[in-house]
DNA sequence: TTTCGGCTTTGACACAGATCAACCAGAGGC
DNA sequence: GCCTCTGGTTGATCTGTGTCAAAGCCGAAA
């Protein structure tokens, strides 16, 4: 891959996945990024890395969705991260990953060998910059949820995970003349209990209070339209826009 | 301060704060931070910053303990780290800062301009690599604690709780011939409560509980004696040791 | 077409933790 | 000595969410 095409695909499968850096690349970093990249798919459901196991790799999402999940020995699980197309996945000079990692959809990821991108990232200081840059954003994003699932009501939890995919996922689409925005809810009820640390009848209880009232309409289960996007963020007990997904 | 200085003191007051990283620096790195440092004291109650505020300084805790909380418009609060000394305060590229940063006891900070800081950054790749790993370790201690604000029963958050200050207080002390371990808890039972998203009358009670149990005992009200420290991570739940705090 | 299994919804009830309220203990200040 | 203030404990009650159970929906397989 050239650098022409590393710009064209705005970078989602380069790991510091942002123009602004790969503006500033040069061509021979890039060259050796390329030299130990490889691309890997995953079928829904089916894990990625679990927690514990020695990881070999970093890497991006392309496309698909995962999750970063948690568990207790008696089985009660937390995600704490969910990925989407862009993110960035592994830990720089750490030897085993600390969580599971699990396709929700079907999932491409460009990964990397590790110690080939530690090498690289030793030796290019913008690159590590970046992923720096990237690890702030996350611990932001984790400090926000930590606010959410400390302090906030099942109903306010709902509509802060409703306005960060609204918000993030890509596939959204917005009418020009109403505002409203709709996009397809890629999670089950139970991955979004995880999530929120409710169980999933307490989610699906409150997707319908919030349908019944309407802040949220839905066209079968999965695909949500929301006609006021500053009324849902009001119902999220919003002190501010928010960050995004980790 | 001169590099043997930094050495003597473990680097607790240097913002890259590990010896192993600073027995690899150069003295002119040393100097270079040396020429833009400054120290700064904060009493017990007072604010480092609010968030939203410019932040034009960077630095670390030398002594004292300061916490990280997120506040919505009715005042619901969320702790969202604990700044117990080495620990790195704020973030370098970001203007502003995103949380409230609050003085629990007596603080010391040694601070850095941050436009000089970020400079040296860039300029010396290992200090920014320090900084990933840092950035990286509170990366997971955030996101353990989201499995423990979001899964975890009252009695099993302040039993993780006390195990993390165990752990990491410096000032605990460990009776060599039963194992027991004692510690100052320095924190009020709000605070507490803020950090587990619980009100301070159930801390109060789940402490009495572990205290009728025997997991721990108490002097006055805040000297914590653990006679059995694996007595305490069961009750916590603990799927592993756990990490740090942010 | 029917059947099946995963996902979702809904209801009845239980309980952990919040809320409201009273009281207690120790540290200053006077 | 007493007063007051802050932080902590304990009790009574309420409520949001979990738990258990039943049934509905829908796409895929047979």
């Amino acid at each position: 891959m050239t650098l022409a095409e590393y710009k064209l695909t705005d970078c989602a499968d380069c790991p510091i996945r942002h123009r602004a850096v790969c503006a500033r690349c040069e061509s021979d970093e890039l060259e050796a990024l390329d030299a130990i990249k490889y691309y890997r798919s995953y079928e829904a459901g089916q894990a990625v890395i679990w927690s514990g196991d020695q990881m070999n790799f970093v890497g991006s999402v392309v496309s698909g969705i995962a999750t970063l999940t948690q568990t207790m020995e008696d089985g009660r699980t937390q995600m704490v991260g969910l990925l989407l197309p862009s993110d960035f996945v592994g830990r720089p000079g750490r030897a085993g990953a600390a969580y599971n990692v699990v396709a929700t959809t079907d999932v491409v990821m460009c990964c990397f060998r590790k110690k080939p991108f530690e090498d690289l990232l030793a030796k290019t200081p913008h690159i590590a910059h970046r992923l720096l840059e990237m690890t702030l954003d996350e611990l932001d994003a984790a400090r926000e949820w930590m606010l959410v699932l400390g302090r906030k009501t099942a109903r306010e939890k709902i509509a802060s995970l409703l306005s960060i995919i609204a918000r993030r996922d890509a596939s959204l689409s917005t009418d020009p003349s109403s505002g409203a925005v709709s996009f397809d809810l890629k999670l089950t009820r139970e991955a979004m209990a995880d999530y929120l640390g409710l169980t999933l009848e307490t989610v699906s209880r409150q997707i319908s209070a919030l349908k019944k009232a309407g802040v949220i309409s839905l066209e079968g289960k999965r695909h949500v339209t929301v006609p006021d996007m500053r009324r849902l963020i009001e119902e999220a007990g919003d002190d501010s826009d928010g960050g995004l997904v980790g």
